[in-house]
RNA sequence: GGGCGGUUAGCUCAGUUGGCUAGAGCGCUGCGUUGACAUCGCAGAGGUCACUGGUUCAAGUCCAGUAUCGCCCACCA
């Protein structure tokens, strides 16, 4: 530690809080000063409390959804980091294939030109610029959030090691026989030009058109007859594709005719294709009939599979229909869905219209509905990786936060299906196989500008090492496979490409074997099955253990209407804009607070302005306990604090003990991931007990000069600094800069960042204590509000009565002079008895455990009080009633635990008081 | 078609082993420029915890069902 943060600076500052002055320098003086890296202040034995950030992709800027994350993860580290754990977070970047190369391609767009223009290595060259632009800019904006991650460990997808990585599991799973290629049927983006998975196809609920559409049978002849099989189609145009029509075997309208053929009803085809009967059909819907579309359907590329036919492709990559369109062939899918149906319908083949709604599947990146096509592939065979996937989750190695989001993890993985891994992409990792153009030469086709496909039945040659010669013919004319991978597989890797796997023979793994699992994976739940499913799967296989013990789940941010942010409807809320607006700490705390796992949030103006206000009121409350140490003539050499065990009145006894039970609560809500609920707590006792109790009580002693309340005051705005660091950072370490020399002894470190968080175990709770200042606020809020009914000024002083139940005379007179200032009570009189004070133009309130009097003069207006005091003889009743009714339950007194019923019977016996005290003072009034 | 979540004050939301009078912020009403803070303080109004039934001595909390809004998954063309 070398770096002495330098205090000057907030010279300058006063009033209200300036975020603007304080957070770059104190992030500054973090890095410079080393505590983000893992070891530092840390006990070496202890395990390590570690998180892999979520890479955000290099595309473009952070947006909330990675602020909720950072701030998160930021807040979890920090507390462990207080906890003494030797603690890692380790940053990252994500080269997002599709979602880059799709802006980049539209920055060349605007340019006029394609990557084809370029071709692929100057395309490639062109990302890497752009990559080089957006990796500072993403890094920076971590770095304003206050990220504690270490920067030294920073990791890129595309990396060497992570490259590694990918190479590794790739070649590993091929020889597994758990990688394969094939023709299938998949998802494909027909502007991107590239295949899908599963889950990168969002589906929407449209209205489109069912047409019910009339094959007709032929006889022996060919010639067409009058009837024929009614099937309902969205899709006409796809008419030219099909090979059969498909009943369900048991239905029985079809059973007499299953073998006989029907003709294509469209023009300019004169193909026949038989009635088949397959399970699949499902005889319920529309006509109960099917027409079999293997080469666009995912269902007819099955029954197409089942029976042995082959799929025949009518929409082209682009999206227009190919030659096997005869007539149509050319014309956009839309373009021909119209037409088609205007001529069925010309030539009497369409018998009905209807609208009819359903879902159709989009692209996630180009929004453009995706075309099932069949297309020669790269898959993963997921079926034993989720079964391991499945165990490590059902068995308790991972915990997943929210506990409901692990039935729907199981469930996803329960219907897993073969992965589609390869992109017709150019930005990622390259698909590590390579073909022979000698002995594949039927299935290596060279298209133009030396782009090639390769088709189905090439020998592909997967090997750690690039190969140079065909293991067949021994010639050396290869050609690599051209597509690159699924961004999601090497992010899938992450957990521990990031840490150095695979490491080379010979090579220490000694990050792996330390930091692998991590502790806690934080994303958002729209990616647990594109990202969390992928990296317990890949994992597991690589390291034979789960990737991390705790999967936290957050929900998405939306804007005040409840909206998910999307740029169509210009909603989207830059987290560095409202930042520079309300200050970062305001906005992480509006964020951590906002919520609980795995609900949405929404977020407001007045959320964030709220936070706000609390940074500045903590600002403010600090600014009062330095100005007050910086007047104060006790030594700071062993700081006040040293002088805490003397702290015996009771308002200090009240102080330390709420300060021990919010210690105590947020510890427990820490373990139990419940953030939000913890900075909320926090909030309450800073702002409501701390500044707005202890805080205005200590200036009592504070002006007397009976007896010094700096010990406890700095030790409390201490302990609270620390408590809410994790939340708000910035603010709390430039207060503590300036708290630490007072500290003396208690100044554990140079850095708050770097201190030791409050724990359960720290001090006794001094329930006594607590309860006698209770009665203590009781007085004086009841004293407030009977001024605040007769409208007293509040700057007036009144002669006050209080009359305490026998059992809090001492701890109330031992409070009077606090009672006197904070409820404007002087000259305030302490009684033992009723009698003793006035009866005559009084106001009054009975409490629990004492009765106060006003004698307000003429102001008294005996029908306000018979009113106000008749009011709370009615709530008294009301809630005395409840409570016998409870007590006079067998049931109750029975089965009720001891301590439980105890309560209920000190209730009832101190509400029969209140109401008898009440009853006397109102027939006083008569 | 399955699955999940929400429904608590005018608004936005807390309320996790069932147990004192259900809380907060914002907004609203009244008072207030007391030397930390008007980005503030004090006091107040405001809720049959969506509905129905059940379990229990006790239900906002557990169970079943209903309504309604939202999300996810799914090969009904």
């Amino acid at each position: 530690m070398t770096t002495e943060f330098d205090l000057s600076r907030f010279d300058q500052l006063s009033g209200a809080y300036d975020a603007s002055l304080v957070e770059d320098p104190i992030y500054a003086f973090w890095e410079d000063n080393g505590w983000f890296r893992p070891t530092e202040g840390a006990d070496s034995d202890a395990e390590p409390f570690t998180v892999i950030m979520p890479p955000p992709n290099v595309t473009g800027v952070l947006h909330l959804g990675h602020a909720v994350t950072l701030t998160i993860e930021d807040a979890l580290i920090r507390w462990h980091r207080m906890l003494g754990e030797p603690t890692l977070w380790l940053p990252g970047l994500d080269h997002a294939g599709i979602a880059t190369q799709s802006v980049v391609e539209q920055q060349l767009a605007r340019e006029g030109l394609t990557r084809h223009d370029l071709g692929r290595e100057s395309f490639e060259e062109r990302v890497w610029d752009w990559v080089g632009l957006t990796r500072p800019r993403i890094t920076a904006q971590a770095r304003r959030m206050g990220a504690s991650c270490d920067w030294e460990r920073t990791a890129f997808t595309l990396d060497p090691t992570p490259r590694a990585a990918v190479r590794r599991t790739f070649v590993d799973l091929f020889t597994d026989g758990k990688i394969y290629r094939g023709a299938r049927i998949i998802n494909w983006d027909p502007q991107m030009l590239t295949a899908l998975s599963d889950v990168e196809v969002e589906y929407q609920e449209e209205e489109g058109k069912l047409w019910h559409v009339r094959y007709p049978f032929v006889d022996e002849r060919g010639r067409e007859l009058d009837d024929g099989v009614v099937i309902a189609t969205t899709r006409p145009e796809t008419i030219p594709a099909d090979v059969a029509i498909a009943v369900h075997p048991d239905d029985q309208r079809w059973q007499p005719h299953l073998g006989r053929r029907v003709r294509l009803p469209l023009r300019g085809f004169e193909r026949l294709i038989p009635l088949i009967a397959d399970s699949g059909v499902d005889p319920k819907f529309g006509t109960g009939a099917l027409k079999i579309t293997p080469g666009h359907d995912q269902l007819d590329f099955e029954i197409g599979e089942r029976h042995g036919l082959e799929p025949i492709r009518v929409v082209d990559w682009d999206g227009s229909l190919t030659v096997e369109a005869g007539l149509y062939a050319g014309m956009d899918r839309d373009e021909a869905r119209v037409l088609v149906a205007q001529h069925l319908d010309e030539d009497g083949y369409l018998v009905q219209t209807e609208t009819h709604l359903h879902n159709v599947g989009h692209s996630q990146r180009s929004g453009v509905v995706v075309e099932p096509l069949v297309s020669n592939q790269w898959f993963v065979d997921t079926d034993d990786l989720a079964a391991e996937a499945v165990r490590v989750v059902r068995e308790g190695e991972v915990r997943i936060v929210p506990e409901r989001s692990t039935s729907v993890y199981l469930q996803w993985m329960d219907n897993i299906r073969p992965w589609c891994i390869s992109r017709q992409l150019w930005w990622g990792h390259r698909i590590p196989a390579w073909y022979c153009r000698v002995c594949d030469a039927d299935a290596i086709i060279s298209g133009e500008e030396g782009q090639i496909t390769i088709d189905e039945g090439a020998h592909p040659i997967v090997e750690l090492e690039d190969p140079t010669i065909c293991p067949t013919c021994g010639g050396a004319d290869l050609v690599q496979d051209p597509d690159v991978l699924d961004t999601w597989f090497s992010s899938g890797l992450w957990t521990h490409s990031t840490l150095g796997w695979p490491n080379a023979a010979g090579e220490p793994a000694n990050d792996l074997a330390r930091f692998y699992p991590s502790s806690v994976m934080e994303t958002g739940y729209d990616i647990l099955f594109f990202w969390v499913a992928r990296m317990i799967m890949l994992g597991c296989y690589n390291m034979g253990a789960a990737p991390f013990r705790t999967v936290y789940l957050h929900g998405l941010v939306r804007d005040a209407q409840g909206r998910k942010m999307s740029k169509s409807l210009d909603n989207v809320i830059d987290p560095l804009e409202k930042a520079d607006q309300y200050g970062m700490d305001a906005l992480r705390f509006t964020l951590a607070t906002g919520s609980t796992p795995g609900n949405d949030m929404r977020l407001t103006d007045e959320r964030l302005e709220g936070s706000r206000n609390f940074a500045n009121k903590l600002w403010n409350g600090a600014r009062f306990v330095l100005g007050e140490l910086a007047q104060s003539t006790e030594t700071q050499s062993t700081g006040v604090m040293g002088e805490l065990a003397d702290a015996s009145a009771l308002e200090d006894r009240w102080i330390l003990s709420r300060t021990q039970a919010v210690t105590e609560t947020v510890d427990e809500l820490w373990r139990g991931f419940q953030l939000g609920e913890a900075g909320r707590q926090i909030q309450d006792f800073i702002w409501g007990e701390f500044f707005d109790w202890y805080v205005e009580a200590s200036k009592v002693r504070l002006r007397s000069g009976d007896g010094s309340p700096l010990p406890v005051l700095t030790h409390v705005l201490d302990c609270s600094l620390r408590l809410l660091h994790p939340w708000m950072p910035f603010v709390t370490e430039a207060i503590w800069q300036q708290l630490r020399p007072h500290l003396g002894q208690a100044a554990d470190a140079d850095a708050l960042i770097g201190a030791r968080y409050p724990q359960p175990g720290d001090r006794e709770r001094d329930l006594a204590a607590e309860g006698a200042f209770a009665a203590v606020q009781e007085i004086v809020t009841a004293v407030r509000q009977v001024r605040a009914d007769y409208r007293v000024q509040a700057g007036q002083w009144v002669e006050t009565y209080v009359v305490p139940q026998t059992s809090m005379i001492s701890d109330v007179e031992a409070s009077s002079a606090i009672i006197e200032v904070l409820a404007r009570a002087r000259p305030l009189k302490i009684v033992a008895e009723r009698s003793q004070a006035p009866h005559d133009q009084i106001a009054s309130a009975v409490l629990p455990l004492a009765e106060i009097v006003l004698p307000l003069g003429g102001l008294v207006d005996l029908a306000q009080e018979r009113t106000r005091l008749g009011k709370d003889l009615d709530n008294v009743l009301k809630r005395l009633r409840g409570a016998e009714a409870k007590l006079a339950n067998a049931g109750f007194r029975a089965k009720a635990p001891a301590n439980v019923v105890q309560q209920a019977e000190a209730l009832a016996e101190e509400l029969q008081r209140q109401r008898d005290d009440l009853a006397s003072r109102l027939a006083s009034l008569d």
